[in-house]
RNA sequence: GGCUAGGUAGCUCAGCUGGUUAGAGCACGUGACUCAUAAUCACGGGGUCGGGGGUUCGAGUCCCCCCCUCGCCA
C-alpha cells in the first residue's frame, strides 16, 4: 500500500467536567481506532484534539468552584489530559483553544473574512446588569419562566419544562452572577458571519460529497434549506473569557470587550492545536503547515473529523464557511475536510447519558472500576453508527467476558499453557501443515481484506465483528486438529499446530491493537517480539516466529466480570453523580 | 406541529442499486473435547421483517396512509 498523510480530528470536549461514556464514544474512542490503524498500515498521521474552553458555561464552572477562569480551564485541561490517556487515546497533540496560536489564528481568520465583505456589524438589544457591570449573554441571566412558572429558568432555555426563551421573555429577571435584579435593555454591537451569502458554495461542496454518511449530509442540507434557510450567526459574545474581537489590524472599530464565539474559534483549535504540536516539539510553522495549508504541501493530505451528531451542524456549515470565506481571498489556501464520520447518541440503562445531571458512567468512574480495553471493546463494538444505541450492564458484562475474556483471552492462555506444559516456553520444532492449515488460512486472509476495507470505511462495529470472527477462527482450528490428542501419538505433528497457533497470537496483537492497545502490548510482551508490522501474508505471518522462540506465558489477559460486581456498579451508578 | 433517523428471532444488531428455503453474536437446547479464564467447538429450536394498502413475474428491500421510539428545530 502506498503511504498517504491522514490527519485526524476528534471533537474537541468543553471543559466544564469531565465527559462520560457518551462523549468518549462519539468522537475521541473511534478516532483513536482510525488513527492507530492508519498508523498500523505504514501511513502518516496527525491526530489531533482539545479542549474547548472558552465560552459562558466554563465561567460559570469556574465560579462555582470558585477559581478564576484561567485557572479552572487550567487544572481540567490536565484532567482530562490524565484520562486520555487512561484510555490510551494517542492523540499526537492534545491542545486548548484558549491557546495563543488558536488567539492568533482565530483573529487571523476573522480579519480575511472581514475583508471580504463576509463579516456584518448589527446592533441589538441585551439585558446590561448594572451591578456587575457587564452584559448578561445567555445564561448569565436568569428568572421565572413565562411558560411553566419554574423560578430558576435561564435566559435560552426552561430546564424544567424544555422551552427555548429568549432572555426578555423571562419574568423578573435577574444577574446568575451576582443575583442582582438591577438589569436594563442597552444596545450592543456584534459581528456576525454572513453565511447566507455562502450558502451555495457551502451546498456544492456538501453535494460533492456522495460518500459521507446520511446522518452527516441530512443534518447539513437540512440547516442549510429548513425554513428560512441558513443563517448569518452571530460570532461574538458580550463576554470575558475568549479571543478578544478587537485587535491590531481588526478591520472593525468598536469591539473592545468583546469576544469571539465559542463556536468561531473552536474548530480553528484543530489547526491551532496543530500548530501547537509543532511548538511542543521544537519545530517551525511549516511542520504543521503541511498539514492544513493546501498551498505549502497539504494537496494530498485526507482530512477526517469525527463527531457526534450534536456537532455537525457547525462542521459542515459555520467552520466551513469560514474556510471557504478565507479561501476566496485568494491568499492562503485551507484544508477543508474530506469525510465526517457522525455518530448518533449512546443511552445509558433506558435514559441519556447527561453531564449536568451527572447521569451514567463518567470517564474518570469507567477507569476506576476496569482498565481501558474493556470499556474500548464494548463502546466501540456497539458504537452508535446507525442509530442511537444503548449501555446496559448486562450486555456489558455479557460483551466483554465472552468476547475477551473467553474467546480471546482464553485463546492465549489455553495455547501458551498447552505449550509450555508439553514442550516448553518456546516455539516447539518439527511436523508440517496440511489441508487444515490451508483452510485457516484462506479464511483468515478473507476476514483480513474484510478487516481492513471496514477499518478504511469507518465502519466500526463491522470492523468489531469481522475481528471477533478471527479470533474465533483460531478456537476452531485449535478444537478441530486437537494437539492435545495429536500430541499422544505425533508429537511433531503437534508441535507444528502449537507453533502455528503461537504465531497466531502474535497475528491477534497486530490485528487487535487499535480496538485493544494494552491486551496488544502484552501478547507482544509475552512472545518478546517487538515486530508489529501489519501482515501482508497470512502464511508468511503464521511462520514469522521460528522455532527455538522463546516465549513467557502470560498472566490472564482478562478477567471475567462477576455477576456481583455488576450488580454493585448497576447499583452505585444508577443516581447522581455526587 | 415540521424535519432526520429508526421500528427485522427473547436481547443487541447485519441485510448494497428489489430475486433461490431472511442472517450474525448473545441467551436457550443437544452433542463433542478436556489444552484453557466451568473456557472452546459442532449441531439445533426460534422471526407472518411495526400495521394496512399498492407497484411488480417477484418486496424486509420501491410508492402511499397509519402507529410507535429517538433526536433536532419551532
Amino acid at each position: 500500500m502506498d503511504m498517504a498523510r491522514h490527519l485526524i480530528t476528534s471533537a474537541i470536549p468543553y471543559i466544564n467536567g469531565i465527559k462520560h461514556l457518551g462523549n468518549l464514544v462519539g468522537s475521541q474512542l473511534p478516532s483513536d481506532l482510525f488513527a492507530r490503524y492508519m498508523r498500523a498500515r505504514g501511513h502518516e498521521v496527525m491526530f489531533i484534539c482539545a479542549t474547548d474552553e472558552h465560552g459562558t458555561p466554563a465561567e460559570l464552572a469556574a465560579a462555582k468552584a470558585g477559581k478564576p477562569v484561567e485557572d479552572y480551564c487550567r487544572e481540567m485541561h490536565e484532567t482530562q489530559a490524565e484520562i486520555a490517556r487512561g484510555f490510551r487515546l494517542s492523540f499526537d497533540h492534545f491542545g486548548r483553544s484558549s491557546s495563543d496560536r488558536n488567539t492568533v489564528l482565530t483573529q487571523y481568520f476573522a480579519r480575511v473574512l472581514g475583508e471580504q465583505g463576509l463579516i456584518e456589524e448589527k446592533s441589538e438589544k441585551l439585558f446590561y446588569s448594572v451591578d456587575d457591570g457587564r452584559f448578561l449573554p445567555d445564561r448569565y441571566i436568569e428568572g421565572t419562566c413565562p411558560n411553566c412558572g419554574y423560578e430558576k429558568a435561564r435566559g435560552d432555555q426552561c430546564e424544567n419544562c424544555t422551552k427555548q426563551l429568549d432572555p426578555t421573555d423571562l419574568i423578573n429577571p435577574r444577574s446568575a452572577v451576582s443575583g442582582s435584579t438591577n438589569l436594563e435593555l442597552r444596545e450592543t454591537k456584534h459581528l456576525f458571519l454572513r453565511q447566507k451569502t455562502l450558502r451555495e458554495d457551502i451546498r456544492t461542496w456538501i453535494k460533492s460529497k456522495a460518500d459521507w454518511p446520511v446522518l452527516t449530509t441530512s443534518i447539513a442540507l437540512k440547516w442549510l434549506d429548513d425554513g428560512d434557510g441558513l443563517q448569518d450567526r452571530g460570532i461574538t459574545r458580550d463576554l470575558y473569557w475568549g479571543v478578544p474581537a478587537q485587535f491590531e489590524g481588526a478591520p472593525w472599530t468598536g469591539m473592545e470587550g468583546k469576544v469571539f464565539y465559542v463556536w468561531f474559534d473552536a474548530p480553528i483549535e484543530y489547526i491551532g492545536a496543530t500548530a501547537e504540536w509543532a511548538d511542543a516539539n521544537g519545530l517551525d510553522d511549516s511542520a504543521w503547515q503541511r498539514w492544513w495549508r493546501t498551498d505549502k504541501g497539504a494537496e494530498d493530505v485526507t482530512y477526517t473529523e469525527f463527531m457526534g451528531k450534536d456537532n455537525v451542524p457547525f462542521h459542515t456549515l459555520s467552520f466551513p464557511a469560514t474556510l471557504i470565506g478565507v479561501n476566496r481571498a485568494g491568499g492562503e489556501q485551507w484544508k477543508m475536510v474530506d469525510y465526517i464520520k457522525s455518530f448518533n447518541y449512546l443511552n445509558y440503562d433506558g435514559g441519556q447519558f447527561s453531564t449536568s445531571q451527572g447521569r451514567g458512567v463518567f470517564m474518570d468512574q469507567a477507569l476506576s472500576i476496569l482498565p481501558a480495553d474493556y470499556w474500548r471493546w464494548w463502546l466501540l463494538s456497539h458504537a452508535p453508527e446507525s442509530s442511537d444505541s444503548e449501555f446496559t450492564w448486562e450486555n456489558f458484562q455479557t460483551s466483554v467476558n465472552k468476547d475477551l475474556a473467553d474467546v480471546l483471552g482464553n485463546f492465549v492462555s489455553r495455547i501458551t499453557k498447552f505449550c509450555r506444559s508439553k514442550f516448553g516456553e518456546a516455539l516447539p520444532e518439527g511436523g508440517s501443515w496440511g489441508e487444515r492449515e490451508d483452510a485457516l488460512i484462506a479464511e483468515l486472509s478473507t476476514r483480513l481484506a474484510a478487516y481492513e476495507s471496514f477499518m478504511e470505511a469507518k465502519e466500526v462495529r463491522k470492523a468489531a465483528t469481522e475481528l471477533r470472527a478471527i479470533w474465533v477462527a483460531g478456537n476452531e482450528y485449535l478444537q478441530s486438529v486437537g494437539p492435545w490428542t495429536v500430541f499422544k501419538t505425533d508429537p511433531a505433528q503437534a508441535a507444528a499446530q502449537t507453533r502455528l497457533a503461537l504465531n497466531l497470537m502474535r497475528l491477534y496483537a497486530i490485528l487487535s491493537e487499535p480496538f485493544i492497545p494494552d491486551a496488544a502490548g502484552l501478547i507482544l510482551a509475552a512472545l518478546k517480539t517487538e515486530d508489529r508490522s501489519w501482515p501482508t501474508d497470512i502464511r508468511a505471518a503464521l511462520t514469522h516466529l521460528p522455532a527455538g522462540h522463546a516465549f513467557e506465558t502470560p498472566e490472564v489477559l482478562f478477567r471475567k466480570i462477576a455477576d456481583e460486581e455488576r450488580e454493585e456498579w448497576q447499583k452505585r451508578f444508577s443516581g447522581v453523580r455526587s
